[in-house]
DNA sequence: TTAATTTATTTGGCTTACCAAATAAATTTT
DNA sequence: AAAATTTATTTGGTAAGCCAAATAAATTAA
């Protein structure tokens, strides 16, 4: 089934690549499988397999590391990823909150070649339209300095510059509530006992929950 | 696995569509076999899948024939296909002999809806880069009467659909001239001496060799 | 440190799309 | 019509990627 090319191993060097950015801790088989909603023996034997080509090691403390290669691998699949949505909203008109599902497809298509010349096309774009930096063709990646809005202060103002949770249904929740990259939040309270924040946003003022304001990324606004 | 959509299925109701545009006789199982490079069990079983499905029907005398609802998708691939080669030759300047592998992998990717705006996105192309014309969203397809420009008549207007020659240094030739799928083309006078052309493109006047005027195929702009 | 819990691993099984080889059925040659 | 050939179908088997349930090992709590 070489048809497929190699998109399984792909999404889970991807994946593998998110976990070593956002958590500090090691990623172990559990922390993955829980990542893809996968049956821990399932990813048991995919990293086992992705260990033997050399794409990852399994350390004696069972925790998966990418290797070099699959680094690469994985960075390049966002990079893919990355470069299809900026493609979808700036070329055909897709609003970025729709536009992640069809990225997972097109992020596994074809040769390092047409990324290059999709990059080139789109005039090289440095994010992407949810505020994610785009990797160079060299996987040079722009430092991201932001903060979880939930880790924001009462009224101080920030600039959104992303989001943690690119699922579709919670970016169209945002994109209901105009919060969106490049707009301005102040938090003007907190709820002590949900933990839920009261944001005013171009004069109108919205309640969000504790688990929303944690996957929206911010930078204070000097 | 229905992680891979459709793909499989896809891939044999395309070819259903096309061997049925070829050929006039019935098509069956050796048939399809052939023409997919795979076993006549592997296609029996999937093609009985098919039926169960109501995209296909099996007659009485052992031949294949797509249902409407299997035509329709058979058609919409093949409507996928021509349309991302059309952006990857126009857009992303493959040469017209890369993109086949290329769109093969793209003509499976997500919905009608995104090959709807790819088609408004590229000005509805009428033809791909080979010359094929590309079914409308409602499954109309252009009959092809592109002739080659030699055929054409002094004074008229035409529009480039393709090229029958496809070397390199032809389609460089041409390229270099501005002569390129979708471009109009006068055909300003005639040669009677060695029935060379001149030619005006966009306000340019230029003369080419009767070989190379019976290599580009074009249709008469109303 | 013992018990409880969490994590890792093994085992047996499922489904899909594939194949080779055997048999059955139909068609073509002779 | 009988023989030869081609086509259709059946049978048994493979590799991937997946899962549930059982067991083993490690970690955490008591």
């Amino acid at each position: 089934m070489s048809h497929f090319g190699h998109q399984f191993e792909e999404n889970y060097l991807k994946e593998l690549y998110k976990l070593s950015q956002k958590d500090v801790k090691k990623v172990n088989n559990t922390a993955l499988s829980r990542a893809m909603s996968l049956n821990p023996a399932t990813v048991l034997e995919m990293v086992r397999k992705l260990s033997e080509k050399g794409l990852v090691d399994l350390l004696p403390d069972k925790s998966i590391q990418l290797t070099e290669q699959g680094r690469k691998i994985g960075l390049l699949i966002i990079r893919k990823h990355r470069l299809w949505e900026v493609f979808l909203v700036n070329k055909l008109q897709y609003k970025w909150s729709e536009v992640h599902d069809l990225a997972e497809q097109l992020e596994h298509v074809g040769s390092e070649d047409l990324i290059n010349r999709l990059d080139e096309f789109l005039g090289f774009p440095p994010y992407d339209p949810h505020g994610d930096p785009i990797p160079d063709r060299h996987g040079k990646l722009k430092k991201n300095t932001a903060i979880a809005l939930s880790k924001g202060a009462k009224n101080k103002t920030y600039q959104v510059v992303s989001f943690a949770d690119t699922a579709d249904s919670f970016l169209d929740y945002l994109s209901k509530l105009q919060i969106e990259p490049g707009c301005r939040i102040k938090i003007t309270d907190r709820l002590e006992y949900d933990g839920s924040f009261s944001l005013s946003i171009q004069k109108n003022t919205i309640q969000v929950s504790e688990k929303v304001a944690s996957n929206i990324l911010v930078q204070p606004v000097s």
